[in-house]
RNA sequence: GGCGCGUUCGUCUAGUGGCCUAAGACGCCACCCUUUCAAGGUGGAGAUCACGGGUUCGAAUCCCGUACGCGUCACCA
């Protein structure tokens, strides 16, 4: 037997939000499993819910994905042999296998009207039947035929799945092991609805089918409705894909991670400073382990230990004080030149600020090791593009001690780093100062701020005639 | 409420019957370095492995119950 080749999906609905951080984790492995197995990685869009639609939502979904390095290979605008890969495009598919399914009686139709369904369910609860489920009116009191010729006539139905009784339907999740459920407990599922779309259920199941989809990787939540689909896979007769289910990321207080709790639209992060690949990198410690132990470590290499029986049922906390130390160490290792062109990049994009290119190369050596998110980048080093409008001590106490400072660095030969430090520690001394009560005087006079980024260097970057006007503004 | 899934330091994880008087990382604390803030270094506090029963010579690891948490019960995905 040949092996297949492994293909994985994400497939996100354009409701008009952007993607969850939840999603791009979901997305993540989809990517990693598909490139670890040499398969490929399919997006498709599910906008089979007319009502909830927002156009132009799909870009937007399909940029967060490239924003983040995770490009797929088959898709909505890069095409595939198996498209189209978006459902509304596919519409008459659904309607033709959804009668194939009343035709041979693993499906019928319901006339019945969102109210009278509704009451149904009020009842059912009333009398503590649980779960509520549709009680089979339509398949009690009309025949095929007969169902037929009225949906024909034009009496608007929807088509449901008919739950074999008395069943027990198990899979296997790849994470978890065999998971059974109970078919009397199964709800008759729509499976086309009134308006001729299909439901997720069916939707899904055709076109995980139909593009060849062998592993379905997909949040936990999803593990009570895949009963569902495992009955239309059997209806069809069609091989059942392997089944991932992938933990939920939790809020603190371990509820699914949402954005009342939490920031959760992926390009939050990005404007926020964080790297993509720091995010990836965290999202894969999301559940998972690398077998050494690392926790820094690239995308390639995820790929390359990356192992479903390594992933953990447990719905990890999504902790961003571990994500920023791990956006710190990412900063810190990369090389200056490539830092220096993230923030330019960074402030152009995200705070629309165009950043002096030789100066920001200038103070990188600077606030490397200090800044964990790009963002970071203003609070340490705004000083260099504009004067103090207020300062973070009282100057006015120290005017004395400043004039001399001003006339001892005036008639500095060099403006070097090593030669400020060395005369105005000379000062301090001769002063009866401490160094660092000393320096914190000069370091708010010529920054503003009590935090900074080293002072003599800082100093030298701004030049003579910029420290020596800023310091005859404080007295 | 039914069903399903889960439960190791505050958090992310290691651990698959003896090496566990439970390891690492983030965070926290202290000290060192230090001209602020970081970074770095060293050390520390922090988990009776949810609880209760088994199985076994021996259990965080296997089994059963209980509790708790999460998810799900739509013509939403």
């Amino acid at each position: 037997m040949s092996k297949v080749q492994v293909r994985t999906r994400i497939a996100p609905s354009p409701t008009g939000q952007e993607m969850h951080i939840g999603n791009l984790y979901t997305a993540l492995i989809n990517f990693v499993w598909a490139k670890k197995n040499k398969g490929r990685f399919i997006v498709r869009i599910e906008d089979t819910d007319r009502t909830r639609y927002v156009p132009g939502s799909e870009q937007r979904l399909l940029q967060n994905l490239k924003d983040f390095g995770l490009f797929y290979d088959e898709g909505p605008d890069v095409g595939g042999e198996f498209g189209p890969y978006v459902q509304s495009q596919r519409l008459s598919l659904y309607k033709k296998y959804a009668f194939e399914l009343v035709e041979q009686d693993f499906a019928y139709l319901c006339f019945c009207s969102q109210q009278r369904l509704s009451e149904l369910r009020q009842k059912q609860q009333e009398q503590k039947i649980m779960p509520p489920k549709y009680d089979r009116f339509c398949l009690k009191t009309y025949s095929k035929q007969q169902a037929l010729e009225l949906y024909k006539s034009g009496k608007p139905a929807v088509v449901r799945l008919k739950v074999p009784e008395d069943q027990v339907i198990d899979f296997v999740d790849e994470i978890r092991g065999k998971i059974s459920f109970d078919s009397n407990l199964i709800d008759d599922q729509v499976l086309l609805k009134s308006d001729g779309y299909p439901t997720y259920h069916l939707a899904v199941v055709v076109d995980d089918y139909l593009m060849k989809i062998n592993y379905v990787i997909r949040a936990e939540e999803w593990i009570s409705s895949t009963p569902k689909q495992i009955l239309l896979y059997r209806a069809f007769n069609w091989p059942v894909p392997k089944f991932v289910h992938l933990p939920v990321l939790r809020n603190p207080d371990r509820s699914k991670l949402s954005k009342r709790k939490n920031p959760v639209w992926v390009s939050w992060y990005l404007q926020e400073g964080f790297l993509p690949e720091a995010v990836l990198n965290y999202l894969s410690l999301m559940g998972f382990s690398h077998p050494e132990g690392k926790e820094i470590f690239s995308l390639k290499e995820l790929i390359k230990v990356f192992d479903i029986k390594r992933i953990n049922p447990v719905g990890p906390v999504f902790d961003l004080v571990k994500l920023e130390w791990l956006n710190g160490e990412y900063i810190r290792s990369m090389p200056d030149s490539v830092l220096k062109d993230k923030i330019i990049l960074y402030y152009k994009n995200f705070k629309d600020k165009q950043l002096d290119q030789s100066l920001v190369a200038k103070t990188i050596p600077l606030i490397k090791e200090r800044i964990k998110k790009l963002s970071d980048y203003w609070f340490y080093c705004s000083f260099f593009w504009q004067r103090p409008d207020n300062y973070q001590l009282d100057l006015k106490s120290y005017k004395d001690l400043i004039l001399k400072m001003l006339s001892r660095l005036t008639d500095l030969s060099e403006w070097t780093a090593d030669n400020i430090g060395n005369e105005m520690t000379n000062l301090a001394k001769q002063e009866g100062l401490s160094i660092g009560k000393f320096f914190m005087i000069l370091r708010v006079a010529i920054t503003g701020q009590k935090i900074t980024p080293p002072l003599n260097e800082s100093m030298e970057i701004l030049g003579k005639d910029e420290c020596l006007e800023r310091l005859r503004l404080v007295v």
